[in-house]
DNA sequence: CTGAAAGCGCTTACAG
DNA sequence: CTGAAAGCGCTTACAG
């Protein structure tokens, strides 16, 4: 039940002051080889390591970036997590999870900015108010960036599906089947009670849940699917192959959407000094043709 | 753009010590009324935020926990760390994940404990080795508990469902029916092999997809769901309502599970003084009857 | 190339 | 009840 060796231990080891073994652990190349050695060789012969808690408070960061979810167990929303996930992974950064449908008033979102414990955050929550947004602070557009939903305040970056060319794609398949009466059933469009309304429809499981209580609802009614009817998904969560008919849908890139969000977040943290243009990413949408559409 | 006010600006502004300062905040009961309010009101006109990341290197913890989830894209996991967010939102503890199936060579689970990054971890994945538990530390069983999964190490506590009540329920369910050829379509039990093949079953959507799978399966030869046959799932995921024919099952409360989890770390890194007996807690499960079972 | 010293922003014995 | 002082474990100008 030994102490954890800190860096005068490793120092003391080692014959050096603990700047040298400071610098052997971050800038090895500004020692001579020997000094170099002589700080790693006592490194692993104390078990030393850094602690990220000292060293984070005397860099003035806190090297962990908050990703805010709408719904945690909606795996339309973890998908993109998981991207996020994969790419800070591989960085400097810690990932934190926050879920807006879990109230806190004790701790605002801010908090995370103002208590120190975040140096950016990404969100897949579109329904920040104004307010919220204020609570961030000045530099706030460096240190967020949205995924998937945004918000029309148009200073930060965000990243987003190419809604407008999956819905050309899927009137198209739709009519190069023959069909010519399409109907559209959705909520979201640009005002702010349907950004309620989308946020409720994602929260039950993304628009392609429509489609199977569409497809449900039409059997009640003797209404047969693709027969008498054909029926597309914009999304496409892991069971839409597996539902009877197989449902054809617009397949959004949930796990590149985080990804590409976390690269944008990493770069701007890394070089904060000027502001950043705001910016508008598309991510691709892909048709996937399965069993619930088919020629008239 | 002004600095954040630090607590030596609050004291000078209530004209009273740091010390006072960071009493107000912390032990308000052990000041005068007078000198309290003079302190939160410099608080307020200061607009001060107490650094995380100071408060904790000085009182030696990092104020996070760690949960390991075996795939975050997966909603049988996200459920789980909805649960476990839900009640570490009102703790004083912050959130961060690691996902078990994106590898890090460089930072390795154990440097979560080690660098100082987190006090605990609730782990989803029971499949850590021997070796990466050591990693942990002597005093990891007062830091770590199992939700769902769990390892066969038995000085760990672990949250579970009660997958034996489970099955009972599932059997005689089918017996009331008059079924009394009933066949159990599976990989679980209790070696490592196996262990393995759970674990690919769970990042396949649990075994309510091979519930489904095999419902298509039979489909494809011609035999019925529940006409010919009766299936139910163990799992109750999302969709299961929705899939048709909707599908009966044993449903597991993945949600309580990690509520639970979370309440056992939060009671353990609270009195980690004397070693606490390893425990098991079993989490009810239920039968939810839908239309892919039906009497003989 | 290396070290002595200051300091990141807090909390907490210790003393009064 | 309150304050002066030490110290959590690092990093980084500054000086040589």
């Amino acid at each position: 039940m030994e102490k954890p060796a800190k860096i005068r231990d490793v120092a003391k080891a080692a014959g050096v002051s603990t700047a040298t073994v400071s610098r052997a652990l971050s800038n090895p190349e500004l020692l001579t080889e020997r000094t170099r050695n002589a700080v790693f060789e006592a490194v692993r012969k104390t078990g030393y390591r850094v602690n990220q808690a000292a060293r984070n408070l005397r860099k003035q960061q806190s090297g962990a970036v908050l990703v805010l979810v709408p719904d945690l167990s909606n795996p339309f929303f973890s998908t993109i997590l998981s991207g996020i996930n994969s790419k800070m992974t591989a960085s400097e950064y810690s990932v934190l999870v926050a879920d807006s449908s879990v109230p806190d008033p004790d701790t605002p979102l801010s908090s995370y900015f103002l208590n120190a414990r975040v140096d950016g955050m990404i969100s897949l929550d579109g329904a920040l108010t104004q307010e919220e947004l204020n609570g961030f602070g000045t530099n706030s557009a460096n240190r967020i960036v949205f995924a998937c939903e945004w918000v029309h305040n148009a200073e930060f970056a965000s990243v987003r599906s190419d809604n407008m060319h999956g819905a050309r794609m899927a009137i198209q398949h739709l009519h190069a089947l023959g069909h010519r009466n399409i109907g559209y059933v959705s909520g979201p469009s640009q005002n702010v009670l349907t950004q309620v309304r989308l946020r409720g429809v994602l929260e039950e499981m993304a628009s392609l849940t429509m489609a199977f209580g569409l497809i449900s609802g039409l059997r009640e009614h003797g209404i047969r699917v693709p027969d008498d009817i054909s029926v597309m998904g914009f999304d496409d969560i892991e069971l839409a192959e597996h539902f009877i008919p197989a449902l054809t849908t617009i397949k959004q890139d949930r796990h590149m959407l985080g990804k590409r969000a976390a690269d944008h977040l990493l770069a701007r943290l890394s070089q904060e000094k000027q502001p950043l243009a705001p910016l508008i990413e598309l991510v691709e949408v892909e048709l996937v043709n399965r069993a619930s559409t088919r020629p008239i």
